[in-house]
DNA sequence: TCAAAAGTGTTCCTTCTACACCCATGT
DNA sequence: ACATGGGTGTAGAAGGAACACTTTTGA
């Protein structure tokens, strides 16, 4: 019996006060996309190839996240999962075999390792948000601080306090002040930020190698 | 080409002031333990099964580091790595196939892939001593606050303030205080503790299926 | 002038850090 | 009595949590 190396990833991305994963509508059950590993490439490229193929956009990030063994309808197959994380907007291009992106809280009838895959990358990524600067791959270019708190929020399904909130993220110097506001509604405007590249995440408990074959 | 599923396992301990890897003593290079994946067998067993056959002795702790492609050789092998831990203590089964353990600082010409894996192993297991009670794993039994702190020390290779660490240790509450005493040595005798095996470690970052197959 | 979101400081409490001496024992 | 590691407290700094009002704008 031979294995079969199928890679699944896990795409997030932000939509007003809603995270939302991406599915392929599929058959029967939507899935994620994901498919057969190649000799010649790093995973960690194949996972990116495959999310792009889905989405015709390419993703702000990428990490593996779990391999396990699933011995599924007489074939032998070893899931590599991944988490992709896109940034807000722009997401539709209704090419019929594109991804349905929908509401985490409300993912109907997943297959059982789809299921355990995106409850431990939701684990993952809410436990990352807290010491890792990855919710900026969420966002737009530019944003304000009150959208940046608002992922956090929606990520965490908890509110945050405003002032607290600033205050860590501008003592955290991973934010650049840009010199526009954005101004709409009937209100005060807001500054707009860009999250500073260089400052980037630590390499915390990211392999060094970082795609080596 | 059909792929080779092989997992690999580095196994640690510790010895006096020393970080262990256990190293198969193998035909060129030493290599860690490892083997190829069963279809029928969620991969976390596989790995256990196969330290426990390289060592003769049941692992403490282990869990999956990361998994990689690995063309290797007119073969297509992919890498299932995992981190085994063992207790101090009791390591020697000299029967010919079996583990040869060295100093972590002092490892001799490992392949690339096993090099990589070690790194990003001890990256790992040196940010889990911060947030996770993984020492404990590599503790005997009973221990004393110096032989647990001697512990922390070794694998971080950096000293640690005495009262500064049994004050976050006590403070913990993963800890209780035998009543026996250990008396070595002419000075004066120490406390035992014991691992407070109910108050284990958070599931920080740890997937929720544990062993699903 | 009103509604709506942007923006801003202070107090308290908890946690981390640095640091030095006495205690119990064996020889 | 002395050498050896075991064991203990405190003060200052830093970081996190709670909390309410003023500002700027469009309608």
């Amino acid at each position: 019996m031979t294995p079969h190396i199928r890679i699944v990833v896990v795409p997030f991305t932000l939509d007003d006060r809603s995270l939302l994963v991406g599915l392929v509508p599929g058959m029967e059950t939507p899935a994620f996309p994901g498919g057969p590993a190649r000799p010649d490439e790093p995973l960690d490229s194949t996972a990116r190839h495959l999310v792009r193929a889905a989405t015709d956009r390419d993703e702000q990030y990428s990490e593996q996240l779990y391999t396990l063994n699933h011995p599924d309808r007489e074939r032998w197959e070893i899931v590599v999962s991944y988490v992709a994380l896109f940034r807000a907007g722009s997401l539709a291009a209704p090419k019929p075999p594109r991804l349905a992106w929908q509401d985490v809280r409300a993912t109907t009838s997943l297959a059982d390792v789809d299921r355990l895959i995106l409850q431990y990358a939701l684990i993952r990524l809410r436990a990352k948000l807290s010491y890792t600067n990855i919710a900026f791959h969420l966002m737009p270019e530019t944003f304000t601080l009150s959208e940046l708190q608002s992922a956090y929020e929606t990520i965490l399904e908890q509110v945050l306090d405003k002032r607290n909130f600033r205050r860590r993220m501008t003592a955290s110097r991973i934010l650049v002040q840009t010199n526009e506001l954005r101004r709409e509604g009937n209100h005060r405007p807001a500054a707009l930020y860009r999250f500073a590249p260089d400052r980037d995440e630590p390499a915390y408990l990211t392999p060094p190698w970082v795609n080596a074959s």
